[in-house]
RNA sequence: GGGGGCGUAGCUCAACUGGUUAGAGUGCCACCCUGUCACGGUGGAUGUUGCGGGUUCGAAUCCCGUCGCUCUCGCCA
């Protein structure tokens, strides 16, 4: 008989009745009646209850009954009564009568339980990650990410794409993230950088001739966190094509998500293809770039109604340049069950905080119009709004009048927090969309400077010719977000192949082509040597993992993951290291309560001072000694 | 770097406007119990109220500082 198990916890059935089993797993709970005793043994793959008799010898041996120790139970398979068959477990219709038992593993006090899910605090559960593991929920939640990680994989080489590595250890690139940087041993003073993308190497490999390209690939940016971002590492559906145009990219991906997805939710999702967005429609619809398509409000432009109204908050605002834009809310005012005035309040106080001077609202209800503005509104205004929002009984506009950034940002807040407090999201679909034609420049906000808005890689729309005729703010690029439920699942584009175009890009955000060569050289030499069009994209794996799970944050789809601080409490990461490895990389740590420039410089004078003591020691050796030559 | 929230027993939480010995559930320890499955019952131990300072006759409670966790703005091409 094997030393540990002949089956699993989860595995033994009513058609293993009579047979000697040996079970091996943790104590998941005892019911101790004195003369007999249960215990739940649990393993990764199930329960089973095991029955003891104390009057056994090996009853003396486990001095506690705790749970969470493992043991090895070996015995007969009974069957249950009727009576007492556990239906709420797979192996519910018998158990194991221990004959034998060993102790595999003693526990400790538990710093949380295991076997109920109380909420421990998140610093105590990533400490003992190994046991927050065990428990059921997130078991499971790692479970269902590898498997999603399988099916993405296996639908990737379905639909013709292989997966190449790229390295960890790359090179800084000047655009984007912070990176994470890795000192140099062999040329102190220089550093690797973890990548934030593999980007500049699967375009490589598609100027390389490998045509279709993915990676589950590790991504490391050294930003803060949110509860949809984990700080340090993370991973992508890393995809990459050539020949692809825009479309092709779009039919991949709503192939794979709509393929990919019920297979790990019974939510309804939204068939492809999926809605188009323009960026800019979206700023000024949802005030967001990545709308919630369960949220059925939006914005809706009314400022031509108010331009010459008698209500001068909003007239002199759009005199000013401004705009009104109003947010239906359909049914709330409805006679039986309108909601109080409280609410409005509430409403107009979120605003507030958000920003906005004031919001203001009208009630459509029984055929009158309820609001504090409606009587400065003398002209054609209520007409005109309840035709052009499609008013019926029962329907609120709320208004907001401002700059039109403005407007747009705190528009898209209220919506959102319109959409919680009535209950409009359905939690039980995906709604996916595609952002798309993205502006390829911004202006800086503090310096007036032409900007890269997205990625300085991608194609912008109409090529080379677009760039020299348009408005460099109105060109728009082959650059486009995907989108489920309000997360941004994924940026992708069209790249730029041109290196004449990418230079005139760079020169017009004020990059030299020398600067140009330095940084991106790899990447020029390359598409001046036969480039062929290509696009990609890379959807997150632990938002999509996330997404799957309904997780309320990241953390909850991630075996070890850091906190808030890119800590990890579990290994202690980050840590001090010896300095015999500080002084091969030629680091020295500054304590964070010195100044950096103070002891820079201080360091800088010392290690001068200590240069000019050796060249003076030399030059007394060298004339000291002048025979020896 | 800025803002909000939280911090009381191993864990989850309570403790009124500042007022007696800081409580309950769970876990832990001991004992009882032969059909439970979150078993049940009896008893017991467990606290620098995150830390430091202040106000007060008196502080878990009020004030200041600090630390930790979390959410968020900036940031995330």
């Amino acid at each position: 008989m094997h030393e540990f198990r002949t089956h699993t916890c989860g595995e033994l059935r009513k058609s293993d009745v009579g047979i000697t089993a040996r079970l091996s797993g943790w104590i998941h709970s005892v019911r101790d009646h004195g003369g007999i005793i249960f215990i739940d043994l649990r393993d990764h793959y199930g329960k089973t209850q095991v029955v003891i008799d104390p009057t056994k010898d090996f009853y003396q041996e486990l001095e506690r009954w705790r749970v969470e120790t493992v043991v090895c139970f070996t015995g007969k398979v009974v069957a249950r009564t009727p009576e007492t068959v556990n239906p709420k477990i797979a192996t519910g219709e018998i158990e194991l009568v221990a004959d034998e038992m060993t102790v595999l593993g003693e526990t400790e006090q538990l710093p949380f339980l295991v076997a109920k899910d109380e909420d421990a605090p998140e610093a105590l559960r990533l400490k003992y990650r190994f046991l927050d593991l065990r428990r059921d929920e997130l078991h499971n939640h790692i479970v269902m990410r590898a498997k999603l990680i399988e099916a993405l994989r296996r639908k990737m080489w379905d639909l013709g794409f292989t997966e190449y590595q790229t390295p960890i250890l790359t090179s800084s690139s000047p655009e984007g993230a912070r990176d994470y940087l890795v000192p140099s041993r062999v040329h102190p003073g220089k550093f690797y950088a973890l990548p934030q993308a593999p980007q500049q190497f699967k375009q490589l490999l598609m100027v390389a001739g490998f045509d279709r390209y993915f990676q589950i690939a590790p991504c490391f940016r050294d930003e803060d966190a949110r509860a949809d971002r984990s700080p340090g590492e993370f991973y992508q559906l890393d995809i990459e094509m050539s020949y692809a145009t825009q479309d092709d990219i779009f039919a991949i991906l709503e192939d794979l998500l709509t393929d990919i997805f019920p297979k790990f939710t019974s939510k309804q999702i939204s068939p492809a293809p999926f809605p188009r967005i323009p960026f800019r429609e979206s700023m000024e619809r949802f005030g967001t770039d990545k709308p919630d398509l369960r949220n059925p409000l939006e914005m809706i432009d009314v400022t031509d109604i108010f331009k010459d109204s008698g209500f001068q908050a909003f007239s002199k605002t759009v005199a000013a340049g401004g705009v009104v834009k109003a947010i239906k809310v359909s049914g709330i005012a409805k006679a039986d069950n309108p909601q109080p005035r409280r609410f409005y309040d509430e409403m107009i106080a979120f605003a507030q905080e958000c920003g906005a001077k004031g919001m203001a609202y009208i009630i459509w209800s029984a055929g009158e119009t309820k609001s504090p503005i409606v009587k400065f509104l003398t002209g054609n205004e209520l007409p005109s709004l309840a035709e052009k929002a499609g008013i019926q009984d029962g329907d609120v506009l709320f208004f907001l009048a401002d700059k039109r950034a403005l407007v747009n940002s705190v528009g898209g807040k209220v919506i959102g927090e319109l959409g919680r407090r009535l209950g409009l999201i359905d939690p039980n679909v995906f709604k996916f969309c595609w952002i798309v034609d993205f502006p390829m420049f911004e202006t800086d906000e503090e310096t007036g400077a032409l900007i890269f808005c997205h990625n300085p890689f991608s194609m912008p729309q109409g090529g080379m010719k677009a760039v020299e005729t348009q408005n460099p703010l109105d060109i728009v690029a082959y650059q486009y977000d995907i989108v489920c439920n309000g997360i941004e699942l994924s940026s992708g584009a069209i790249r730029n192949h041109q290196p004449e175009l990418m230079y005139k890009l760079f020169e017009m955000c004020g990059y030299s082509r020398e600067v140009v060569d330095d940084k991106f050289g790899g990447m020029i030499r390359a598409f001046k040597l036969g480039a062929p069009p290509h696009g990609g994209i890379a959807p997150g794996v632990d938002r999509m993992a996330m997404l799957l799970a309904d997780a309320p944050n990241i953390r909850e789809v991630i075996a070890f993951p850091f906190n808030q601080q890119a800590e990890d409490l579990m290994m202690n990461a980050p840590a001090a290291v010896d300095m015999k490895q500080l002084r091969e990389l030629r680091v020295i740590p500054v304590p964070q309560e010195l100044k950096y420039e103070e002891t820079f410089k201080k360091l800088l004078a010392e290690a001068e001072r200590i240069r000019a003591a050796e060249a003076a020691a030399a030059a007394m050796n060298a004339s000291a000694a002048p025979e020896q030559n």
